[in-house]
DNA sequence: GTCTATATTGAGATAGAC
DNA sequence: GTCTATCTCAATATAGAC
């Protein structure tokens, strides 16, 4: 009995990865309203009929792929301790988005694409979690700057312009691969980005770099 | 005679204006499958017939709407004279796109979901014509590299770093109001954002600031 | 738990009256 | 040049046999 229980509980765990696999790809290809349930169906090698019994709808098919990629990105970012050295912290700050970027880019691309359109299904959890997560991490910077550690700046456009350049790389991937004629990243090109934005972001706030 | 056809003339421009305006906006929302032409009608007032009258289908629609995005981009870019002095010829660079960002938020996102999403209908004008934009700005900057002007670097990492970090402000429009809590951005905000970016780039460049 | 068949709605596109 | 009516196809979603 439990047997059974616990083979049914894989397949039905089997196939919602595959489906959710499935839909992510979908989704980064032709957004949330472009994307069909028969696409996804395909893609994941399963009749229309069977996403639609692991998941109620299209919406909330989206809504789980965008949770899962939220709780990534959380678990990496909490990581950040709120270390003394502005050097470090950054560092690493810099260096767990780049990772992010290179190993989950379809996460980000959705990510993307929802905040672009308005974040209709996500406003709720950046006007929360996230203007608290930049409240934090701007008081720690305000600390810093206090204590005469790094150059007077307003530390939201920091965080912004970290964002931004490293996100850069897995939203924009198209666009870097092909003006730089690459079919695609490798580790040390990725190394090589980071070390790029670390200097220029700590030498640009008068940090010494260790 | 020459009146009747000019009043043609204008009204066809009007409606055609009308139409990409309304079609801006919905290819903003709902991404170009996600959009209906139905919409756009409703958006720009007219019935979903005469849309087709001036556009023969969707695709065409779209194309048009990406061309005028890219020329307007194209104008103020091939404004960036090959100056000798780094800290102008960037400063100015990083301005143009910040005021691109804050004039035309819809173009930089429609540009934008277009690449995340693969770039179906612009990869040729990124592997032909960016692609020789960038080349040619690497070479003025490695030649500032070999004055001595500016730190060693790799040029096209510097690109996509102004890239990334101005059009943020208008991809990312309603995650930095939410976030900072505010309902617009105002001219005082975009050159304070300017400022920031600015020195932190020269300074990340070992660029004396003028 | 799986999948065929189908109900229902909305989409792109066009014909043809005005 | 404008707009109603309509064709055709694709979409979401579900019923119900297996």
């Amino acid at each position: 009995m439990s047997s059974e229980k616990s083979k049914a509980g894989n397949i039905r765990t089997r196939n919602s990865q595959q489906i959710l696999q499935a839909a992510q790809e979908e989704f980064v290809l032709h957004g949330f309203k472009g994307t069909s349930m028969q696409s996804i169906a395909d893609r994941a090698q399963l009749p229309k009929a069977n996403i639609h019994y692991y998941f109620k709808n299209k919406a909330n098919l989206y809504r789980v792929v965008l949770e899962e990629i939220m709780t990534a990105w959380n678990h990496v970012l909490a990581d950040m301790n709120n270390d003394s050295d502005p050097a470090e912290v950054l560092s690493k700050f810099i260096h767990a988005k780049m990772q992010l970027s290179y190993t989950n880019p379809n996460g980000s691309k959705i990510f993307a694409m929802e905040i672009i359109q308005g974040a209709p299904h996500l406003k709720e959890h950046i006007s929360q979690d996230m203007r608290q997560w930049v409240r934090e991490k701007s008081d720690v910077m305000n600390s810093w700057i206090a204590q005469g550690k790094m150059r007077k700046v307003e530390p939201s456009y920091l965080i912004f312009m970290i964002w931004a350049s490293t996100q850069h790389y897995a939203d924009f991937e198209t666009q870097v691969l092909e003006v730089t004629n690459r079919r695609e990243y490798d580790d040390e090109e990725i190394n090589k980005i980071t070390t790029f934005l670390t200097e220029i972001i700590l030498k640009g706030l008068d940090i010494p770099i260790k």
